[in-house]
DNA sequence: CTATTGTACTAGTACATATAGTACGCATTA
DNA sequence: TAATGCGTACTATATGTACTAGTACAATAG
């Protein structure tokens, strides 16, 4: 796994972890039941504080997207949100006010967003994003336990 | 002008007003040349501190958006971003990709998310974003520059 | 058992946010 | 010209967050 801090950057180190394990998700490069990094060793590696790195797992655990033990490490959770469908379509939608408030103030037009759009879900696992389920090989080592 | 401030939130105070005049702006309410409330007023208005306003003003101002003139006010400027075009896509295609990672962990698909791109699109003056300009008697320099 | 893992504290530093008060320079207007 | 209103700049203070540092504990794995 690796990952690119900005420590310059106006954004919490903490925050940009929980926006890199998510990206790597939504990414398909790691799934679920896969381990991630331990706090310990994600922390030598990036070369910050341990506490740091537990922020980021205790965040990312209430959201639901992994699932800790202790002893055993942290693991990619169910890709399943508890949240209403009213309550995502109010958060989803609030961003894409900001987004279309930034993108008028450059002066980036209707087709151009909505190509870019287009361009960025092309890299992301974004046909396998509704309830339904396709049976794709994953030929990694994974872990089935729950 | 109206302002929905909202002090609970994480969002800081002086971060909501700027996007709630960018947001005026690009849904049309508010246009070029239009005069905005006074720093004092605007402060007492929203029973806050002034210099919270002025901050506010401050980075709208660098970000080229208004035009203060000390003794006269604060002025909306026009629709032209000082940025390279390769600059502003770095920008927006960045936001996009937050975008896509939230919804994609939201279980928010392809079409959904298009649609409801789309349906944000209308509330906003998408129709004169990019070349074209609108039919405002304003015979000031329109430079499209880059 | 020991080692590893996530978690939970405390303490301290640095920075951002917001308020409060004062003062200055510029523009409009009576 | 004088008065008023305007944005700006500055200091000081209080609060909250981010991050580091260190320690300790409970659960798991071998």
């Amino acid at each position: 796994m690796q990952f690119n801090l900005d420590q310059s950057s106006a954004r919490p180190v903490y925050q940009q972890i929980i926006d890199s394990i998510k990206r790597e998700i939504a990414l398909g490069r790691i799934s679920k039941g896969q381990k991630l990094p331990t706090v310990r060793r994600l922390a030598a590696q990036l070369i910050i504080n341990p506490n740091t790195i537990a922020k980021a797992y205790r965040q990312l655990e209430s959201e639901g997207i992994i699932s800790t033990r202790p002893g055993s490490g942290a693991f990619v959770a169910q890709l399943n949100s508890t949240l209403s469908h009213a309550v995502r379509q109010k958060i989803i939608t609030e961003k894409i006010e900001l987004l279309a408030v930034d993108a008028i103030h450059m002066q980036i037009g209707r087709p151009t967003l909505q190509t870019w759009l287009s361009d960025t879900l092309d890299r992301f696992q974004f046909t396998t994003a509704e309830p339904d389920n396709d049976s794709q090989p994953n030929p990694t080592s994974e872990n089935p336990n729950d």
